[in-house]
DNA sequence: TCAATCCGTATGTCCGGACAATCGAACCTC
DNA sequence: GAGGTTCGATTGTCCGGACATACGGATTGA
């Protein structure tokens, strides 16, 4: 008795539109991301062939191998040479972006809230002048800010910021987020460096996160480039452990 | 007066094997990373069109963009329509891979020691079941290790494997990574979850750690699967904040 | 029964070409 | 001189084909 070995994107209603501005091969990926999304494509099952499938949808083996490609990038599928192409085990959701913390708030579908306890221009620390790539002692912007989550003190964040990048208007900062802001001013994020760790609290900053003296807290060091290479921002934040910790995944570049 | 305009790959000695089975974009990326590296190719240098490139090099400019492409994907290129690739300032060094904390020492160039505490089999509880896909009450194996830095102890880790995977000695898991002995073993790790935070250390962690009790600790939740979707790992670690923090860089997917 | 070999299948790599979209600079107009 | 326009340069997308390579199962042999 022979195996049905059904191809589950036969199934699929998969269709490219030739007169949308959209890549084809992003038109492809976006449906298949999809239908593994929703399940259409269950985890573990073979995909049919590229020749065949990119033979069904009228498109080359190249741009069918694109859209395979990028998804093969996050995560969502495996290749395995003269096997074919599977969905992986789900489990897979964000492979880790660059998030700021107001998004990422957003996202859990909280409002979060944030006063600005200092917006001002100061002389380069030592180590912000270092982080910036500017020189001691020249003038940078200062912010920092409080955030809340349903009234309760959340984190304390502290950002520099170079010179003449941008006009930090005190009512934007409050009703939305530092990296939505430098993105609306045209500035193209592109890499960053972090630096995860726990200390204790300091009086002043268990006073302003209503902590005690001592608390362990969470501490993230960041300097954020852009596509130039330019230092953007530095900022040195502290969390409240029990409101906060950093959730991600990663892959294994193969 | 003419500006010279130089592409800087004209001066470098780039040169594929076609007899090498080392695949041509693989060659030529790793030049020009190289390059790079070396500072051959200098940050926010031009790098030249890639029909001329492929050109020269008597290759296809589809050959030529895998290999750029490799590049931007490792955020050391940065691709702009209408105007040319570019080598990014530096700054970057790695992406963020999943890489375990016996690598990252070694890397830093430490000798790190480990010593198993605890290396059995266990029912699972209930939360090590749900992280593993297996039965609440099911065996798994258990290990606690000690890791220590210079001689002083630097991190507590506790992991749960589900049977079957890995017969785990504790000779080796005193010479070598967990990690390592899993890629030994054949499993190829693809994606993790994580969760970092932080919190007060218990009494009998403090005794372990040599630190107070309520002491601040760095603290690490990790979920690992294989490609086919398994989970194959599941760590609960507790550092030292004083002598271990998070590092790493991250890129913005465009 | 078990091991080595063969073979079909699917992905991996590579080619050469074509046209579109976008950026920046030179150019032109007002 | 300021503004918009044209145009060359370069990457982005897409095609159709070809051969290489590795995996898994079936076949063959000991």
């Amino acid at each position: 008795m022979p195996k049905p070995e059904v191809d589950p994107t036969a199934t699929l209603d998969l269709r490219v539109d030739r007169t949308s501005p959209v890549p084809l091969y992003f038109q492809l990926s976006q449906q298949l991301e999809a239908a593994i999304e929703h399940g259409a494509l269950t985890p573990g099952s073979l995909l049919g062939n590229e020749i065949e499938l990119a033979g069904r949808l009228g498109l080359s083996r190249p741009t069918v191998r694109q859209a395979i490609q990028s998804l093969v990038d996050k995560g969502l599928l495996v290749r395995r040479r003269g096997v074919g192409t599977q969905v992986v085990h789900s489990q897979v959701k964000r492979p880790l972006e660059l998030s700021s913390l107001y998004d990422d708030l957003e996202a859990a579908g909280q409002r979060p809230a944030t006063s600005v306890v200092v917006n001002t221009v100061v002389p380069a620390s030592a180590e912000v002048a270092a982080a910036l790539g500017v020189a001691e002692g020249s003038e940078v912007h200062r912010v920092e800010r409080l955030r809340l989550a349903h009234g309760e003190p959340m984190a304390y964040l502290v950002n520099h910021l170079p010179p003449g990048l941008l006009d930090l208007d005190t009512g934007q900062l409050e009703a939305t987020g530092l990296y939505r802001l430098m993105r609306a001013a045209g500035i193209t994020l592109h890499s960053a460096r972090q630096s995860i760790g726990a200390r204790g609290a300091t009086a002043p900053e268990a006073e302003r996160l209503g902590e005690a003296e001592g608390a362990p807290l969470l501490t993230m060091q960041r300097t954020t480039f852009d596509d130039t290479g330019r230092a953007v921002e530095f900022g040195d934040h502290i969390y409240r452990p029990s409101r906060y910790s950093f959730e991600f995944q990663l892959l294994v570049r193969p």
